[in-house]
DNA sequence: CTGAATCCCCTCCGATACTG
DNA sequence: CAGTATCGGAGGGGATTCAG
């Protein structure tokens, strides 16, 4: 009696980059994994091109999507400290992946880069 | 979009989302890791939803960015064909570690959504 | 079949100002 | 400190048409 699913049954990726898709939530993500607990002040200084709007939405659709969590204490000024739900967790061997991804593909990149950028061409005829 | 600054040390999550941001990325990758080649008229099937201009443009982006490999045969009618490179080869653990998340998030979707929506103590209160 | 080129709407997001 | 509210520009991307 398992009322399944009225609506089409959605592949992986899509399920994964509806939750993931914003355009901070992999940096939130990605940095509340491996600091545990960050306050909306630090996320901020982490991630200095988000907007404060921005990272607050974000981190909102993160709550609503059950990946962060959220805890306001009490008190003035306010402290409001994000972490990752359980399930949220479960996101931390995908994040390492892609940030471990990332780090090689920018060696790469960096490597294909050494063709020009303060060289003289007459230096680099040697090489090779 | 894919502007990237030459001199700063960009983070690895901002280097892979470079390249992966786009709307349809992941997907081409996916699909493409998993079959292997694909002509441009597969791709289209494969992601219903995507329109042939988007699906040109982002291949193109990922061509440029030295993941994806372009065959053209010359012939009539035209045909296409698509295939990851050995770089681009490298994403099939992000992209598999992705698409399993995925797969395991909507499943725990679907057993969240029989449970009462109601329940929503949002604030302060933080078990686990 | 594969793609380029146009038009154009509509969303996203940045800047700014305000609140508790 | 940690947000919310509002406005407005830029551009992502959809529909359509043209081309090889």
């Amino acid at each position: 009696m398992m009322v399944k699913p009225k609506n089409s049954p959605i592949c992986p990726i899509t399920a994964a980059l509806d939750v993931l898709g914003g355009k901070w939530k992999v940096f939130i993500l990605s940095y509340l994994a491996e600091h545990g607990t960050l306050r909306f002040g630090e996320l901020k200084r982490l991630i200095p091109k988000v907007t404060q709007k921005m990272l607050a939405q974000q981190l909102k659709e993160l709550e609503e999507a059950g990946l962060v969590n959220r805890r306001v204490y009490a008190q003035v000024p306010p402290k409001v400290e994000y972490r990752l739900t359980a399930h949220g967790q479960t996101l931390c061997p995908v994040l390492r992946s892609l940030r471990e991804w990332g780090y090689l593909h920018r060696e790469k990149l960096g490597a294909e880069e050494v063709t020009c950028p303060e060289v003289s061409a007459e230096k680099l005829i040697a090489v090779e």
